[in-house]
DNA sequence: TGCCCGATTAACT
DNA sequence: GTTAATCGGGCAA
């Protein structure tokens, strides 16, 4: 389990994340992500840049948000309305504490696993927002801070072209109007649809 | 120290 | 459509 991608598609290094994290975050639409072999294709990001006020770094460095003032590539988790857990992607050089929100992913693999885990059987239903992707990834705090290029995580590019719309963010109440949420045109996937789609 | 509220979800009406 | 669950971060006092 887990090595399927890997003869389809190159892994992508911790330079990919070493850009701004208005370009990394559509062009990881499509990667798959494992966690000890189980999760997906990305289908539902959102980007945080350090000016934005909608993001936990941009009122500077606290012990919560270190890591998104670490080195691009790495993971950070925090615990979200005290229930749930979020993953993000650092993203820019080293201190630039920009980071992508996963927010939904396409389950491929370990699908069994995810559904006991989540404790729901609609495949929909599995991975469909940023609290439920840590569930059925078994991501929690102790993966802030861990780098993507080395277990458990396995990273892919994705294959071919994809359909990327953006839109407004969810659940956020500062720059709420920005449009720094992408995802694949027309999943099945996504936490909630996109308003401007064909 | 105390208080408010959040990058959410599931279970309601 | 609404709301409870649940808790740590950040800031006021």
């Amino acid at each position: 389990m887990g090595q399927m991608p890997s003869r389809l598609s190159k892994r992508l290094s911790l330079g990919f994340f070493n850009r701004s994290v208005h370009e990394v975050a559509p062009d990881l639409i499509g990667a798959t992500l494992l966690v000890d072999g189980v999760g997906g294709r990305l289908v539902e990001v959102e980007a945080y840049h350090h000016t934005d006020p909608a993001a936990h770094s941009f009122g500077g460095p606290t012990e919560r948000n270190a890591v998104m003032f670490g080195p691009p590539g790495h993971v950070y988790v925090y615990r979200s309305y005290g229930i749930h857990w979020c993953m993000n992607f650092v993203c820019e050089p080293k201190g630039s504490a920009s980071a992508v929100l996963i927010r939904a992913i396409e389950p491929t693999a370990g699908l069994s696993v995810m559904r006991r885990r989540r404790g729901v059987g609609d495949e929909r239903l599995l991975c469909s927002g940023p609290g439920r992707v840590c569930e059925a990834l078994r991501i929690t705090g102790r993966h802030n801070g861990l780098a993507l290029n080395a277990p458990p995580f396995a990273l892919f590019a994705r294959i071919g072209a994809v359909d990327i719309v953006a839109g407004p963010r969810i659940g956020i109440t500062k720059a709420a109007e920005l449009p720094w949420r992408y995802g694949e045109k027309g999943s099945r996937f996504l936490s909630k649809p996109f308003r401007r789609e064909a």
